[in-house]
DNA sequence: CGGTGGTCTTAACATAGGTTGTTGCCGACC
DNA sequence: GGTCGGCAACAACCTATGTTAAGACCACCG
């Protein structure tokens, strides 16, 4: 609704569109994009912007959302059960997609922010990348189509962890796909970055108590393999994590 | 590579192309196909076959397999970890699909026959459906996205399921999920359908030990929601399975 | 300043589910 | 008809994780 420069707080908009910086990043990173469609992109950064505080839904459970762009902030998807629990079911951060072009089922999950969150309409994206011509075709479309397929990837990574992995292995690879996430979109320096996430949260992601999560942290402090404090990770060794995790980097496309 | 009327047996085969029958169920329930995409469809079951025994490797982990149809038999995408453990990320029934059409990333989890399978080559289904034109312009695009959008549906469930549910809700939940499905490719009758799965399986993809399993479909019997006896299993309860495991509906998609 | 609420931390105790090992059934194969 | 392997069933014991409860720290606010 707002222009964007109306919204001077939090974003350190230094050049116009600059808030679009991570999710150009990202895309370009999962294909090669034309001019015009890295114009397109940048463009979202000045077109009307949602913005959200923390714990605000950015859509609820079990309806078709338009597509937007998450260009600040961190979100997630959550599903609830009846009696209250929560599960987390995937991370949203500054770069990423929420929402379908239609034909679109209704979303099992919720969206919701982490922290305040600057959401743009990506319709005009998908519409020029998966409606117009078929997402083969263009850069924009086969970075979109990648997009949705990490997006997939991630989400077997997350069953992997929940179904097979303990609490300390299931911490230690959620930290890892968080990390590369973040590089990917320009937001980490290595073996550093923001994490601003209550343990609560880190609880519901990773399908354990609160307690237990914070054992977990502490061990893995007395371990000497991170840091964590003030919302902010360091990961110290980075190899013995990975170790730990079983991880394997998220595939990427160049086209 | 061997014509469909070279396998005899397990398929009853009345009239030619039955083979795709749950198949074109499953589309044709996603979105209203024209009668040229009908009989494309059909054509898949009378095409090249690929013809698995149980256990057989339909594709390894990390390759970017070609987009094919199963037509008969159950299989699975599954995870390993380096000390052995495994995880099954989904359950790939009659009438789905396999694979992706390019561009497509390297599949995190290989994919195994968990009886014999009859696989169809469903490049000319993407082809059409994905590639030539945008998926939302035809029925077949719109049927094989929405497919696409299920699965993703039901790795969310998973996700919720290995996440914050019990092993008896786990097996509750699973158990009508496989009943949905196979309705949908018109494979149960009413609360009762096969289930080709041992133990074992059903533990490496509820996240449990195949004596839990053991316990929780005993308790299960005991409470007189289920009965299970050489590969079938009758829902005698299944209001009760529901509430147990607090289940919606997979959500499909008309036009 | 002193509340107030959110978050982290720790401890004591409870339990769901894992591990190991044995038994019995049944169908396949010689 | 015996033997073998795969699978279901069951028991005894163990452990990872959940639950409840309470204190410490810190930010915010009146």
């Amino acid at each position: 609704m707002l222009p964007a420069r109306l919204h001077p707080g939090g974003v350190e908009a230094a050049s116009p569109g600059a808030e679009a910086q991570p999710l150009l990043r990202r895309l370009g990173r999962l294909a090669t994009l034309s001019p015009a469609e890295q114009a397109m992109i940048a463009e979202l950064g000045r077109g009307p912007l949602r913005e959200l505080p923390a714990r605000a839904e950015i859509h609820p459970e079990g309806v078709c959302p338009p597509p937007a762009a998450l260009l600040s902030g961190w979100a997630c998807r959550i599903r609830m059960l009846a009696d209250g629990r929560r599960q987390i079911v995937a991370f949203l951060l500054p770069g990423d997609l929420i929402g379908r072009p239609p034909p679109c089922l209704p979303a099992p999950c919720a969206a919701l922010a982490l922290t305040r969150v600057l959401l743009a309409d990506a319709q005009p994206l998908f519409a020029a990348g998966f409606v117009h011509h078929p997402p083969v075709q263009t850069g924009l479309g086969r970075a979109l189509r990648a997009a949705e397929l990490q997006e997939e990837i991630l989400l077997r990574d997350q069953v992997v962890r929940l179904g097979r992995q303990t609490a300390y292995e299931r911490l230690a690879s959620l930290l890892l796909e968080l990390r590369q996430r973040l590089e990917m979109a320009g937001l980490a320096q290595p073996g550093r970055f923001a994490l601003p996430l209550t343990q609560e949260v880190l609880a519901d992601a990773l399908g354990l108590s609160v307690v237990h999560i914070n054992r977990t942290v502490q061990q893995m402090r007395r371990d000497r393999l991170i840091e964590l404090r003030g919302g902010q990770v360091i990961i110290l060794q980075p190899e013995a994590l990975q170790s730990v995790a079983d991880w394997q980097d998220i595939p990427g496309l160049r086209d």
